[in-house]
DNA sequence: CTATTTTTGATACCAAAGTATGAGCTATTT
DNA sequence: AAATAGCTCATACTTTGGTATCAAAAATAG
């Protein structure tokens, strides 16, 4: 779960993907010279031919373009995600503690999350408050506030 | 602030997109063809010169490909943003409640957002209270989780 | 100009949230 | 075995939040 991790498996897919598209456009070069010898022999003239060729690899450029910029995005969200774990460690914020902060941050009561979690209502209020110190804040709006700053919740 | 001026916008752009695309295109065309004329006169085999027009086409084709996913990217936050307006006037919310509700959201007590609002606690009150009857939540939490989820706040 | 909505405020009361303190229990680590 | 950390719960108390009801300016629409 160390970014390191993430990174290197970031890295080995990115190396596939470069692959895919180098098999891919030697490929599609490859096509083109067959039709080039086999069906058409200079039936084209140069012209038509390159504006075929033009055409393709811009439409292959338009593909891998957008692929590129997801995979971007996609990356981008996964470290994002990643620094959850990071900043509870950081921060000294229990298993429970997170748990509470969830429910919180969804909006329960604290009668409602000590029924969900099965304790009772001062356990709740234990564990909030000590989050409370641990995220610096007065109150449990600040805490969903604040936390989804430190992106350890959504 | 409707949707068809929105729509409108985003039309006019995507016609000024596609325009300086092509004419981009049209220039480079221009340039090779300027090149195979004027400098190298048949110097390249035609599989170099089709393997400059791949790479360059692709070339472009990724600069297009990257340039329209964001675009479309830009327009879901913006057609996203529009529907809080809408969302707003469709609850009944009014503009007293949506600031009281910002500042909810913010972690705010009653008592700050009385003192940045200039109103008394009362009337933080009634306008929050008022407000949870539109949402239909019972708590500030839930609001805010609730108005998260009709995107009337970020 | 009048009708209506919005905004403002008060009072009273109850529910929920938050703090402080103390304490028992259970793993885990040293 | 003893220390540590986490989870549990209780009691008491204070603060904040939320509802209900009423009412009066202020702004806006018709």
């Amino acid at each position: 779960m160390t970014g390191k991790t993430i990174n290197s498996f970031v890295k080995k897919r990115n190396i596939l993907l470069i692959l895919t598209y180098g098999v891919g456009m030697a490929g599609l070069i490859f096509l083109l010279k067959f039709i080039e010898y086999k069906y058409f022999i200079r039936d084209f003239t140069t012209e038509m031919y390159i504006g075929i060729v033009a055409i393709l690899f811009t439409a292959v450029g338009v593909w891998v373009g957008s692929k590129l910029v997801k995979r971007k995005s996609a990356e981008k969200r996964a470290i994002d995600f990643e620094a959850d774990a990071e900043q509870i460690k950081q921060l000294g914020i229990s298993r429970r503690e997170f748990e509470v902060l969830e429910l919180i941050a969804k909006g329960l009561s604290n009668k409602e999350i000590g029924e969900k979690l099965f304790i009772s209502i001062p356990t709740v209020k234990t564990h909030s408050s000590n989050l409370f110190v641990k995220l610096d804040v007065q109150r449990r709006t600040q805490a969903i506030q604040r936390a989804r700053e430190l992106k350890i919740i959504s």
